[in-house]
RNA sequence: GCGGAAGUAGCUCACCUGGUAGAGCGACAGCUUCCCAAGCUGUAGGUAGCGGGUUCGAGUCCCGUCUUCCGCUCCA
């Protein structure tokens, strides 16, 4: 059902019901970033709630906190992070192959050297070195012309600007620009987990094995940012890092792949739109990784990624921050003596939250049709979000807004806001209030009637299946309560 | 980045070969209505993405630019 939809369908409805927008619209709006509207503000609060309630209320051995999305210049640099994604890059417009502009000199040079022609390969990578470290873009593609170098594939020097494409979004430190000093917005919230290690494991007196939980905004300029919020520019992340034994971290990694693919599962998302997916080129800090993919409208994608990272980050970390990170481990080993001082190991679980959303949504975006007794057409469009994460949990309408019955339904609404979000609406048919009600995932609607007035009892209809019952207007929270446990 | 398509009211779209912008739905106010939208009345809402050009006159033709979508490319 949900995965006939056609995908732009839900971008519109998503715009058109208060879960999303394209982020500064007036101004044409901004390429790959998007606000969340009312109703999808709280439905990523409602899984966020979730994820940190599972994490750390529900396991003893792990604790959450909250780091800056600023960090210490040198933090990224221990992580790889600026290293890794400095280059700059340029892109044969023929073979639309991209290469790293300084490899490609390199090449270029090694090649006159090997025709024997050594000063002049000398002297072009001495003329490299010198405008790389000026940043002097126009310079490296001059040089690259000059020299006639052209692309392996395609053979000709059809070549674009060049241009630098770095993961990390930088900014200034201090209001006066020139003496401020560069710093970068956190492109994962992991390295916050890490560097504060030991301050967390030190006050929270932790053991081997526990986890610190977090999550946050992270930003990542990426090249192509595409489907929606599938991958954005500004993103959040909801990241547990878990610290073991040395030796033990496999088996840990197993655990956690299981345990957060049954998650998943109990979120609302079916089996069968869930998979595996195992990295077989795993990054240079991971000794095993798998994705843990949902099968969105574009195909199955990464919505959570398990990654073994060793002791990589933390061992980094020490060595750019000259402080010991070490855990001393008193328990007893084989040998019945302490396993001593050790650099943890780490598996990470790391889920997009915006992803998550993504998935609840296009999971639960449905267009139903069906006839109606005459034979003319009817229909409606209804997101079947999971009841425990949808945004509002219960519509009271007063069948007619005359007769009293608006009064009894502001009664029990003033009721319910003290356990759950409530909605409440005299305008229009009561048909056309289902309808809305639907749209925006409403699970139940309480219609106030006039047998109201002689019993006490309403009607509740369910959502998915537009049944409904008559309860007595007491067990109206009960019920509710009860279905979004 | 490359190729293709599109940008007119909140949404879907119309205005054919240039003559000062229109419909349906939606929204809002009121009426009606005893359970699954599209009954009635009324109201609001657009400098036609933006900039420039041609023209007496441009939503309509031309150029540029921005944004979005689709495919390819890229994605520690």
């Amino acid at each position: 059902m949900a995965n006939e939809n056609n995908f732009s369908d839900i971008i519109s409805h998503c715009k058109e019901y208060g879960y999303l927008f394209p982020s500064s619209e007036i101004y044409d709006g901004l390429s790959a970033v998007y606000d969340y509207g009312q109703n999808g503000a709280q439905l990523k609060k409602n899984i966020r709630d979730l994820w940190w309630k599972s994490m750390t209320q529900m396991h003893e051995d792990i604790v959450g906190i909250d780091a800056a999305i600023f960090m210490h210049p040198l933090t990224w640099k221990a992580s790889g992070h600026v290293d890794n994604f400095s280059d700059p890059m340029i892109d044969n417009k023929d073979s639309k192959k991209r290469y790293r502009v300084d490899q490609l000199i390199e090449a270029h040079a090694d090649k006159l050297a090997s025709e024997g022609k050594k000063e002049e390969s000398e002297e072009l990578l001495k003329v490299m070195d010198g405008l790389i470290a000026k940043d002097d873009f126009a310079g490296l593609k001059q040089l690259i012309l000059d020299n006639n170098i052209k692309c392996s594939v395609s053979g000709t020097a059809h070549w674009t600007d060049i241009r630098q494409f770095n993961l990390m979004f930088d900014t200034q430190l201090g209001s006066v620009s020139g003496e401020a000093d560069k710093i970068y917005l956190r492109p994962e919230t992991a390295q916050g987990i890490f560097v504060d290690f030991l301050n967390v494991q030190k006050t929270g007196r932790l053991k081997i094995p526990f986890g610190i939980a977090q999550t946050g905004k992270a930003f990542r300029n990426e090249i192509v940012a595409r489907q929606f919020i599938f991958r954005m520019r500004e993103f959040e992340q909801m990241e547990m890092e878990f610290f073991v034994r040395p030796g033990t971290e496999l088996e840990w990694y197993e655990r956690w792949k299981h345990e957060r693919l049954e998650w998943h599962k109990a979120l609302g998302i079916p089996a069968e739109k869930l998979r595996f997916h195992n990295h077989t080129k795993l990054a240079h800090y991971a000794n095993a990784a798998v994705d843990i993919e949902f099968e969105f409208p574009f195909g199955f994608k990464e919505l959570e990624g398990i990654h073994s990272r060793t002791d990589y980050d933390l061992k980094q970390h020490q060595t750019y921050s000259k402080k010991k990170i070490q855990y001393f481990d008193n328990e007893s080993g084989p040998d019945g003596k302490p396993y001593g001082n050790y650099i943890p190991y780490v598996i990470e679980t790391s889920v997009g939250l915006d992803r998550l959303v993504l998935a609840i949504i296009s999971l639960s975006f449905t267009e139903e049709k069906w006839k109606r007794e005459d034979g003319s057409d009817d229909g409606r469009v209804v997101l079947k979000i999971p009841p425990k994460i949808a945004p509002y949990k219960l519509a009271v309408l007063p069948l007619v807004k005359k007769d009293g019955l608006p009064e009894i339904a502001r009664d029990l609404v003033k009721k319910c806001h003290q356990d759950f979000y409530a909605f409440y609406e005299e305008k229009d048919s009561i048909g056309k209030r289902y309808r809305r009600m639907d749209a925006i995932g409403t699970p139940f609607c309480v219609t106030v009637d006039h047998q109201t007035k002689e019993d006490q009892t309403v009607t509740i209809r369910d959502r998915d299946t537009m049944t409904q019952r008559r309860i007595h207007l007491d067990e109206v929270v009960p019920e509710v309560l009860k279905a979004i446990r």
